[in-house]
RNA sequence: UGGGGAGUGGUCUAAUGGUAAGACAGCAGACUCUGACUCUGCCUAUUCGGGGUUCGAAUCCCUGCUCCCCAGCCA
């Protein structure tokens, strides 16, 4: 599918180090996630780049590592739908699972050199004064009053603190570089902070924690990773990376290596921003199809592999882009189209009676499952005198172009016969169709006449004697802008869609439809994919959710107008 | 008027001193028992602007502009 067959800057270079002998020819990356909040896209991109990477080449490995150094926004149930996340987009870490939390006792040790070496020191401001300390974008920062405490001291009062008898806040452990530094995280940047918080994994052995710049090039270098990639905004944490490890030396010291995250247009990809969403009630939780979340695009209906795809088909830079939603659901399409076996399903039914049919008579008619892998094979769908069709494949006064049902007009039942709209039924008060008049041709079973004449439309069916009744769940998009966080003095929940929800309840199914669908993609023809909520496996019938449209240039022409 | 990044068709990505490529979108058509799929053709960029170096610049130099990130005891 990805026809650019040029490596991304990244692979460039991975390529160059390894040709090069760096590393010992070794190549480790890691996905680093914090578990505090379910995984999405836009991690997917992370995930197949840095899994990615590893399988591309011989020998290469990618860890999974949690990143759980804050113990106050992590929580198991995370961790365990980040696992199941990562597994179902088709990633093994094999035996590499890790955990920051793990080196916390190494983390300690580090410190405690630092302290030693006179590189890092107790501070007791407040945080307000930290701030203040701190200098501005122009202007340099102060050191502060505790900077130049001895080492004794600091020892003290780092040992104090890790055995807990200061409160959150009045205590953090700094590192000594540079107060007028105009990379404002070489601002003596706090390394421990205290939190009287008991941790997901480590329980409440701990009431110290170290903070992400410190733990994670730590982590990296543990786990002599080769390559860390990360986005964009950590680049300029990079001289801060650098510098945890040149100061303490540790014998491995990893190259981190940024890229440009994942932006999609009409959604918000911060953790923070979905997490708001599901507190606020404003979804269905993380796995709200329309969230897009991995566990929210698995219940939608997407693929692993349509997934991969489009993060392959996106590619990789360092340039703040947004990609077209398009691109996604073409991924999603693509994969759908080859894969997803063809059932009929009618939405908005409208009843046809086909008058010349006898009453009582029942027809299997045989439908293949796939136009394109009869291997795929065929099914039996009853057909019989009522039928459902589509509402919206009946115009009383069809426009040019229009080649579905009209009075008079002729058109296919797919799989099943030709038939004529002869009368159109009302109800009286309302002036509602309720049904229509048709006569069929009984030598054109299967969906051919024998005299060859040509029908311009098809239409998919499901008997209404036979048909099993479904909620269907029509999703659109979740925001009404491209950029729905584009307006800052605007909050970004202002530009939900109200109508990216759509519940339809009579919904009428070919019966093989009916039960234990549950988990599997179809495409219900002429219409879209769908996928059989498992979420919703126990309700009294069978809820469908609509992963993508069909590409409908019939809607598209109407719209002109 | 600090620091760090980034600017190539509508959108992504490539071309790394040799004369702008691919994908998606769009448009037109072919095919069709899914107005799907597939196929064909077309359209859109003198590469953010201005200078310079060079036989030759998207690539190098100078200069200007625009956008993104950084002032958490978040990651």
């Amino acid at each position: 599918m990805n026809t650019n067959t040029a490596p991304d800057f990244i692979r460039a270079r991975i390529a160059a180090d390894l040709a090069a002998g760096k590393n010992d020819g070794r190549l480790v990356t890691r996905f680093p996630p914090e578990p505090n909040g379910y995984l999405h896209i836009g991690h997917a991109k992370s995930i197949c780049l840095n899994f990615g990477v590893a399988r591309e080449n011989p020998g290469g490995v990618c860890h999974l590592r949690f990143d759980d150094t804050n113990p106050t926004k992590e929580e198991v149930e995370y961790a365990e739908s980040i696992m199941r996340d990562v597994r179902w987009l088709g990633f093994d870490w094999g035996d590499k699972l890790f955990y920051a939390s793990d080196y916390f006792e190494r983390f300690h040790a580090y410190a405690i050199e630092l302290i030693k070496m006179g590189k890092a020191y107790v501070c007791s401001l407040t945080p307000e004064e930290i701030r203040a300390y701190r200098g501005t974008l122009t202007e340099p920062g102060r050191d502060s009053p505790y900077r130049n405490r001895s080492v004794a001291e600091n020892l003290d009062l780092f040992a104090r603190m890790r055995a807990g008898e200061f409160a959150d806040g009045t205590h953090i452990l700094r590192a000594k570089i540079d107060m007028a530094s105009p990379n404002l995280n070489m601002r003596d940047p706090a390394i421990y902070r205290i939190r009287k918080t008991s941790h997901h994994r480590t329980g409440d052995r701990w009431c110290l924690y170290p903070m992400y710049d410190f733990a994670h090039c730590l982590s990296d270098a543990i786990e002599r990773i080769t390559h860390s990639l990360c986005t964009l905004e950590f680049e300029d944490h990079r001289p801060l990376y650098d510098w945890f490890l040149d100061t303490l030396g540790t014998p491995y010291h990893p190259q981190q290596i940024e890229f440009a995250r994942l932006n999609l247009t009409y959604t918000v990809m911060s953790k923070r921003k979905l997490l708001q969403l599901v507190h606020e009630r404003l979804v269905d939780g993380w796995d709200d199809p329309r969230m897009l979340t991995i566990s929210g695009l698995r219940r939608r209906g997407y693929t692993p592999a349509a997934i991969r795809n489009f993060c392959e088909l996106i590619g990789l830079s360092k340039k703040d882009s947004r990609i077209d939603m398009g691109v996604l659901e073409n991924c999603v399409r693509a994969d759908l189209d080859e894969n997803a076996p063809r059932r009929m399903a009618v939405l908005k039914p409208l009843k046809v009676i086909i008058d010349n049919y006898p009453d009582d008579l029942v027809e299997e008619l045989t439908a293949e499952n796939h136009p394109k892998r009869p291997e795929l094979g065929t099914r039996q769908v009853p057909f019989c005198k009522e039928i459902y069709i589509e509402r919206d494949d009946f115009l009383e006064e069809p426009p040019p172009k229009f080649f579905r049902l009209a009075p008079g007009r002729e058109v296919r039942l797919r799989f099943a016969y030709l038939v004529t709209c002869q009368a159109v039924e009302r109800d009286p008060k309302s002036g509602e169709i309720t049904a229509l008049h048709c006569t069929y041709d009984p030598k054109s079973r299967g969906g051919t006449a024998p005299d060859g004449r040509k029908v311009k439309g098809t239409l998919h069916w499901v008997s209404a004697r036979h048909g099993a009744r479904a909620e269907v769940r029509l999703y659109d998009r979740l925001f009404l802008s491209e950029d729905p966080e584009a307006d800052k003095a605007v909050d970004f929940k202002q530009n939900l869609n109200p109508d990216s929800l759509t519940v339809l309840s009579d919904c009428w199914l070919e019966p093989s439809l009916g039960q234990g669908a549950e988990g599997q993609n179809y495409q219900f023809e002429r219409q879209g994919y769908f996928y059989a909520d498992p979420a919703s496996a126990s309700a009294a019938k069978p809820v469908f959710n609509r992963t993508v449209g069909l590409r409908d240039t019939w809607a598209k022409e109407r719209g002109r107008d």
